[in-house]
DNA sequence: GATGAATGAGGGTTCATTCAT
DNA sequence: GATGAATGAACCCTCATTCAT
């Protein structure tokens, strides 16, 4: 019946401070004293939460992925065919980003990359989601819905490329525009593809199959 | 006539072991002291090039940038064709990374995100070569090989986008595939798009565009 | 007629593990928080005891002190001779730390070279152990089983020195001989002197009184 | 031709600054800030020359065992007779201690029983030096001169032990007597015993000898 | 231009001690 | 009396940067 214990809100309150700061000034240049300061806390009573810096930094994501684990499942579910699924999990994923710009920062840069972050709990957590996007587009492939040709990890690498990118364009350029217009033009663009159709094969001189087959035979030819 | 001056070595050598050394571990846990002994200099000839550690982190990218810019261009102007030109972009984009991984590391996970490198002329001559990429879309769309509606920008942010998460993925998982491999289906992707159109836009209960639509016009209903 | 309290019982156990982890770790190394946790009180609990960490240290002895008390004296003064309750002194004090060698570690690493022990009562009743020493040395020399001429101060300091010295090798070396097994040697040598009696004093070139008297009138022309 | 450099000058200070610090104040109290105030130096000097704060501890006694190596064995050397040498090793062994109360606690209370100073280069060349008494010992029991039925190690720890242990008492004590004067009466002790040899087996009641048998047999008898 | 010893500010972390519950 | 979370002062150590040689 009650709510979160005193000590429960202590730590969050060290979490909401320490993205905040993380993200403002970058992990290596904030100091575990201005957090405490700004958290109301001792110094020594993070080290109570947390073994130590990274280990705090690796706990930021936590809280979104509880979240995301009760509603994004949730609605994914309620979408019918893999295609709408698709974009409803791409919409979710940027929203995030986007609702906590902070949090976007260090996800995208200084958690991605960071291999010790890959070996825990928070990482993990994290994977499942992805996993659901490439479940997603299996769907789509036995459904008929997909192409059957495509790999799921490629396209999954597309959307979440593509979303990453123009979120880390978006936090570098201030955060002016609005992110999420860019949901659709990117699924829309994997949904359908760039070529023109109208067009055929033999419009070009060198048309992009024929140039497919001449590169993937020589993959090295731009080489010194 | 003559070659590079010893000064000039000097410095390429200690930006080779830069590379190197905050590829291995990392900017921050890096130390200007290790990459002078490991270049076998002293620490003072390092500020004799560079003003600051962050700045020749920023140097880093400069040789490739170079090496890019004569031998990139030529040959993207020998192929014809929008596709083909957006192909080989993605292998030459691609390639470096491949071949280089310590500037892979250092571009994805260091430069990327870093909002003071973005001042630099490094970061412009970069960008450059990104516009690159954007022309050939854009070129792509006046000559009817690609459709209309698509936005390059959005293009462009799927193909690097897709290609940066592979790499990382690829740097991250210990090097061990041929990340070159994963160039043409995502390539092939982004052109052709994931949907099948063998199949009716009525198949799906609810299809796509009409998801779609939906979607943009309750864009946030997912949120709490 | 009932037996300790609860109090009590806690306060033992407390001191008890304090012992063994100052002497496994060091008093400095050791941290009140795991002494609270291993002797299963709260570290709260410890400061109810004890003013402060030092504090705790000082109490170790106790125990000790108060035993040696109870059966030092008894047994001392059920053995006739001088001579003889010097060798069962130097058995009692040997195999107090023999049998304790925790407690021998703090007593001849941490507490004999602690000014601020010298002011706690602790330090008294060791004192007041050792000075039976001295009585003893001063009844043989009364009754004229000693010599006349020597210094308790100094039979006291060879003894006690003596093994003192041996016990921290022992402790050093890991506690693998029998420590015992080296009064009996010590005593004899304190006894017996270890000049040999059949030797007149001219058989060396330089005799020992005279060098001694030598010795004694420039005692520090070896200085620079 | 030219005297020790500026870096071994610097060196030096910071050992002889540390002695009289760690000295003074206690290692663990004393802080390598204050060190570093007191040479003239900047704290990130003293981990020039020192891996850490132990490591300079450590260092200390280099200085006194270099000194002592050169004269000590020079002056051993001239004297003829284990009795006489044992005597001027006791000499020059007080001396460096009453000349440098400071190494004299540092090496008393804070090296003596420290497990990792075992393991350094330092450590050895005191036991080098402390084998030398050794070396005496035996050579005196080779000529005749001493008892055979005497143990080195033994009358080595008698002799130490007796003037670590006035030493301890005298540095506690606040240095106010003259340490040298109880040299001769510990080697006088260690000489010639403390029993009165006018006084025949049969005085006492129980005479040492059949005691020494007596306690042998039952080493533990006081044991609960 | 090159060196590398010296600097010293600053950071992460520890832990004895306190006090509200 | 007992608890143990919270405190925060203080310390060891690192390392980018400087500058006399």
């Amino acid at each position: 019946m009650s709510g979160p214990t005193k000590a429960e809100l202590r730590k969050e309150k060290i979490i909401d401070t320490a993205r905040r700061i993380f993200a403002e000034k970058g992990v290596h240049a904030a100091t575990v004293s201005e957090i405490a300061q700004e958290a109301k806390v001792s110094e020594g009573t993070i080290y109570e939460h947390f073994s130590n810096k990274e280990n705090l930094l690796f706990h930021i994501p936590e809280d979104f992925t509880k979240r995301r684990q009760k509603t994004g499942h949730y609605h994914l579910n309620l979408i019918q065919g893999a295609a709408n699924k698709l974009r409803a999990f791409a919409y979710i994923y940027t929203e995030l980003f986007y609702e906590n710009p902070d949090y976007a920062t260090i996800s995208l840069l200084y958690l991605k990359g960071n291999p010790n972050f890959r070996q825990t709990p928070g990482y993990q957590s994290i994977q499942d989601w992805f996993r659901h996007l490439t479940e997603i587009i299996e769907e789509g492939i036995e459904s008929g819905e997909f192409r059957t040709t495509i790999q799921p990890y490629i396209i999954r690498a597309l959307i979440m490329g593509a979303i990453d990118q123009v979120t880390v364009n978006w936090l570098m350029a201030g955060k002016k525009t609005n992110l999420m217009e860019t949901v659709d033009p990117i699924i829309d663009a994997v949904m359908e593809g760039i070529l023109n159709p109208e067009v055929g094969e033999d419009a070009h001189w060198s048309n992009w199959h024929r140039t497919k087959a001449r590169l993937r035979n020589k993959p090295t030819q731009d080489n010194e």
